[in-house]
DNA sequence: TCTGGGGTCCTAGGACCC
DNA sequence: TCTGGGGTCCTAGGACCC
């Protein structure tokens, strides 16, 4: 057997993530929970999924993804706990906080996991795994969370290598070992190969990584195209194609902004979908509005009781960024699709294709847009203070837009100083 | 088992243009 | 008059991730 033999060169990558992290945080905040048995998603009888599951659950089969109903047939004695959102992005910052202060390379890849570039870092935190416990160390000390801390040569050895690091672990693939380390492990574990493309392989016989690395790229190209010649960098331990093959901490700015919504019972009411349209397209409209983005594509998507999916789209000539131009668009979208008396599971809105700045086709029309972003930009001031259904701006379509905008923004009685 | 909500990327076909 | 070829935009669907 050949020594494996150093790179003269080699990136060191940390991948940084979270051990069980909406369970943690949820565990700050009501420490009774700390080693039991704990699923937050929703309640045991919810239409839902699990978000995410404690060790401790998870010894009884409980996982993210799973119906909340088979989770609980799994794990009956388990905890249930509603999903915070506000307070996982208020930990997730924290945890952005102490990674910024240790790499100036950063790059967050969800809310609970960031790639560190950590080359040439080893005169201010010495070698890899000094730094890395370093680094696991302060997450604990500055947020009382635990992490892994994956360390490699590329995002996905280092990725990969922190999923073995779990819980609470630091694992370093030395430069060179990279395809010794990936061949015992299943292909499922390499992220981009999910249900489909695994079955897909175990049809081929190839069950762990280094069976597939003894294939040829070639036959993996034919067999699934850019994918498949992809896959066989992967199979080394190399950032093939793709996003992978990235800079760490190069900027991603946003491509869409959606919302849904699941009933809890399937429903066929016009009205109520219709206004369940009207309040995605709020949320969808505030987004755009926070973050300064103007949306050319609307997109409409439509479950049905039976779970058949579709989603329809349309591009408009100019970009918005307004709740009632969104909302006019799905639900033109809405009519022209909806099979009227069919049961509707899910409704979703999604805008996408952005611009920085809307087009003003003439300066009438540019005036009355300015008009309606402050009128809608006192409605969001509004809802921070008294809360998402205090204020219904667009859904009141009756009056015209100079009545609401005069002295009242809002086109709430009384609350207008709240500006 | 009876399947959330928020995203990204890829493929493939048709329209349209040169 | 039996039909090119490439590029871009748009739409729909699907795999995948956390």
């Amino acid at each position: 057997m050949a020594a494996s033999h150093q790179p003269a060169f080699s990136r060191t990558i940390f991948h940084v993530d979270m051990d069980a992290f909406f369970v943690s945080v949820e565990e700050l905040y009501d420490p009774s929970l700390k080693g039991k048995a704990v699923v937050v998603g929703g309640q045991r009888h919810e239409r839902g999924v699990v978000s995410a599951a404690s060790y401790e659950a998870r010894k009884f089969g409980v996982h993210s993804a799973l119906p909340l109903r088979t989770a609980a047939k799994l794990c009956p004695h388990a905890i249930f706990v509603n999903g915070h959102p506000e307070r996982y992005r208020e930990c997730s910052e924290k945890v952005y906080k102490v990674l910024t202060a240790f790499s100036p390379q950063v790059e967050m890849a969800s809310i609970d996991e960031a790639y560190l570039e950590m080359t040439g870092t080893a005169r201010l935190h010495g070698p890899p795994m000094k730094a890395a416990h370093k680094l696991h160390h302060r997450m604990k000390e500055e947020t009382q969370l635990n992490c892994s801390i994956g360390i490699g040569s590329s995002r996905l050895i280092a990725k990969v290598s922190s999923a073995q690091a779990k819980p609470n672990g630091v694992l370093w693939i030395v430069p060179g070992e990279e395809a010794k380390f990936l061949a015992p492990l299943d292909v499922r574990e390499i992220p981009g190969v999910g249900k489909v493309m695994e079955s897909h392989l175990h049809a081929l016989g190839i069950k762990k990584v280094g069976d597939l690395a003894r294939l040829e790229e070639s036959e993996l190209g034919e067999r699934f195209g850019k994918w498949g010649l992809a896959l066989a960098g992967k199979a080394r331990g190399e950032d093939a194609g793709g996003w992978f093959d990235t800079e760490v901490g190069a900027d991603i700015s946003a491509k869409s902004i959606s919302h849904e919504h699941t009933y809890n019972e399937d429903t066929a009411d016009a009205n109520q979908l219709e206004a369940t349209l009207m309040r995605l397209s709020e949320m969808v409209g505030r987004r755009l509005r926070e973050a300064n983005f103007y949306a050319r594509t609307i997109q409409l998507k439509l479950r049905y009781k039976d779970f058949s999916t579709i989603t329809r789209a349309h591009t408009l000539p100019a970009a918005t960024q307004l709740d009632g131009e969104i909302f006019e668009q799905a639900r033109t979208l809405f009519r022209r699709n909806w099979k009227a008396g069919r049961e509707v599971r899910l409704l979703g809105v999604q805008a996408s294709s952005f611009e920085a700045q809307a087009e003003q086709i003439d300066l009438l029309e540019g005036g009355q847009q300015q008009r309606w972003k402050n009128a809608l930009a006192a409605a969001d001031r509004l809802r921070d203070k008294f809360g998402e259904s205090s204020v219904k701006l667009a859904g009141g379509m009756r009056g015209t837009f100079r009545e609401r905008t005069h002295e009242n923004p809002s086109g709430l009685p009384g609350k207008s100083k709240a500006r």
